[in-house]
RNA sequence: GGCCCGGUAGUUCAGUUGGUUAGAAUGCCAGCCUGUCACGCUGGAGGUCGACGGUUCGAGCCCGUUCCGGGUCGCCA
């Protein structure tokens, strides 16, 4: 085995300045360049590429003859002179000097890789997860987990200086078949009995509160057994956090300390306080989503009244049914989207729930609309001025269920201002729109019948709201809140329930009985029994929000070994199948 | 589970109305080359066209099934 050569410098550190210095350096082989008499090597590291020499005429012959020998990524050391280059590299860091190698080693040899080391390789995903350490010795993957690292320790520096305490919650916890699917891990000592992995610290983080502890954070891995997105991996991490004697607004102030303190030093952007917020009401009636991206207008435009008694029997139906007909305006945009283009927005807004999308186009010399054989053209203008339509505008209109028609225009709004141009996710440098969504519904409808909660069932209610929860479930306001950055929730949170007779209550409008609530949260409830302090918390989800300030399109790009989508790990194989004794030990039998 | 996109040298892709021996670039290998840095020049190797079945005189191309990858809806309290 090759002798290791102390490294004295990193590649990518090298300047004019160290020309003279003897160093020695440790990394792999980017390019080999073989000129004949001489031999270029680019050495890599974490840090950067480095210029590397051998000279047929320095006199040492093996020496030359190995450099020969040398390809892409064989892992080496060398010793050498740094010196001033006759020929510079301004594209390169290092690119005014290069060192004169004296000495070799090769410490392991590479077969010819299957992706190229290079950020623009372009190669498909399912190769650069397979091999993903090739993967990640890219710059730009270096980048990417170097800045996620930077992250964490800002967020671990600024909550500590906040008095939050850094403390680990269980991995293996109880099993609760609530929300996501859990991960069940055997219990091998209590056979028939399972661990669940955690969703998110949630019970142990109130626990804490009810500890003492005051104020907890922890950067921690959650687990959901559900399908994967761009955005939603199985196992991810939360910045999760909780504190005690707080309202809405101490929880907020504490954030957007840490979300000015994130973008100033990582994005050089100064953050004008207090965020932006907006009632869950409101952002759905303008935006249509509860993340809504509020870096351009195009908001929604409510027409239920001025067409409930429409000929057009879909707009006159929506409106007879409870629903709700409302409309946005894309700017300027006929021109832009063919009636072609318009059947497949249509198209991609069936995902949504939608039966259909109805149109309108204003030109000089007159309105055309997807409906107009029901209208007049004094009709179709008074539409059009709803809107405020001017020649050139093209209005979207959607018309049925509340929930659908805000679906529907909350995908399309974002989608127009994609194609069109008003927004580029892609940009690392922003801008940054961030809101807090507050006041969200405490409930919603299961679709069975009953009721479920938005968030989770120690959500407190708002407490103007309270007489409501028997009467009235779903109108009842929650004390949650949701932070947005650019149309992407990158956390959220609540005030929770610290009164053990509201819990209950709770569990019972949940349709829960005694005997589920005191199996699934008992320990939780008993806790309370001895006195808890009111608290609140939130989490935010850390790979989104790296993401986000990354310009990424996925998370898979920051985080080191993602699943693919049907959820394995592409370099292990994960998930395996257990071998026969191991499951006999753990007395499990598979069919 | 539904819908959409994709699968052709190691890699990224092209491949016409179905027609002889499936191409390019890059990478790889060999030779030449002392200032390259996407080095250059010359030569060479490299293919189960994802798989199976069907239509046809003939299929990379058309049809069916299936597998794989990605996006998305459902799902994610």
């Amino acid at each position: 085995m090759a002798e290791l050569m102390k490294r004295t410098m990193y590649c990518g550190t090298l300047r004019a300045g160290d020309a003279g210095k003897d160093v020695c350096l440790n990394g792999w082989v980017q390019r080999a360049r073989r000129l004949g008499g001489i031999v270029f090597v680019d050495l890599r590291d974490r840090t950067g590429l480095v210029q590397a020499v051998f000279d047929e005429n320095g006199g040492d012959a093996g020496l030359f003859a190995r450099a020969e020998t040398l390809r892409s990524e064989y892992v080496v050391g060398l010793r050498g002179t740094v010196r001033e280059r006759s020929a510079k590299n301004a594209e390169l860091g290092t690119g005014d000097i290069e060192v004169l190698v004296s000495e070799l080693v090769v410490y392991s040899e590479a077969e010819t890789p299957p992706i190229y080391v290079k950020d623009d390789d372009n190669v498909g995903e399912e190769l650069r997860l397979k091999h993903r350490y090739l993967d990640l010795r890219k710059p730009k993957m270096q980048r990417n987990l170097a800045f996620r690292a930077e992250i964490a320790g800002l967020t671990r520096s600024y909550f500590a200086a906040n008095g939050f305490l850094e403390i680990e919650t269980p991995v293996l916890q109880k099993p609760t078949p609530e929300g996501a699917r859990d991960y069940l891990v055997p219990s091998r000592v209590n056979p028939g009995n399972f661990y669940a992995l955690p969703q998110s610290p949630q019970l142990y983080k109130q626990l804490l509160m009810a500890s003492g502890c005051d104020r907890y954070f922890q950067i921690a891995k959650c687990f959901r057994d559900e399908d994967l997105r761009a955005d939603r991996q199985p196992e991810f991490t939360q910045i999760d956090l909780e504190m005690s004697f707080v309202d809405v607004d101490d929880v907020i102030a504490v954030q957007e300390g840490f979300l000015a303190r994130l973008m100033k030093e990582f994005k050089g952007v100064e953050l004008s306080l207090p965020l932006l917020r907006l009632s869950w009401a409101e952002a759905m009636e303008r935006y249509g989503s509860d993340k809504p991206d509020v870096r351009f207008g195009m908001e929604l435009v409510n027409i239920t009244e001025a067409v409930h008694d429409s000929e057009f029997a879909v707009f006159a139906g929506a409106a007879a049914s409870g629903g709700s007909v409302r409309g946005i305006r894309a700017e300027g945009a006929s021109e832009m989207f063919s009636r072609k283009d318009v059947d497949k927005l249509t198209d991609a807004c069936k995902a949504y729930g939608a039966k259909g999308l109805s149109w309108l186009r204003v030109a000089a010399d007159g309105i055309t609309a997807s409906f107009s054989k029901f209208y007049s053209e004094a009709g179709l203008a008074n539409l059009a001025q709803l809107f405020g339509a001017q020649p050139g505008d093209l209005v979207f209109i959607a018309a049925d269920r509340d929930k659908v028609v805000w679906d529907t225009l909350g995908f399309l709004r974002c989608e127009l201002a994609r194609r069109m141009g008003l927004v580029n996710d892609a940009s690392i440098d922003g801008p940054y729109a961030f809101l807090w969504i507050v006041d969200f519904p405490l409930f919603e409808e299961d679709g069975e019948g009953g009721i479920t909660p938005v968030h989770h069932p120690f959500t407190a209610p708002n407490p103007a709201d309270i007489p409501l929860l028997d009467t009235e479930p779903l109108k009842v306001r929650a004390l949650a809140y949701d932070i947005v950055l650019n149309g992407n929730e990158l956390g959220g949170g609540s005030i929770r329930i610290h009164d053990k007779e509201l819990q209950r209550r709770m569990f019972g409008l949940l349709g829960l009985s005694e005997e589920e609530t005191q199996n699934k949260f008992g320990f939780l409830l008993d806790a309370f029994r001895y006195g808890v302090p009111p608290h609140g918390g939130l989490a935010y989800g850390l790979d989104r929000l790296v993401m986000l300030l990354l310009g990424e399109s996925s998370i898979r790009e920051i985080i080191a070994f993602p699943k693919n989508q049907a959820a394995e790990d592409p370099v292990s194989g994960a998930p395996g199948s257990p071998d026969a004794a191991q499951l006999a030990e753990l007395g499990i039998s598979l069919k």
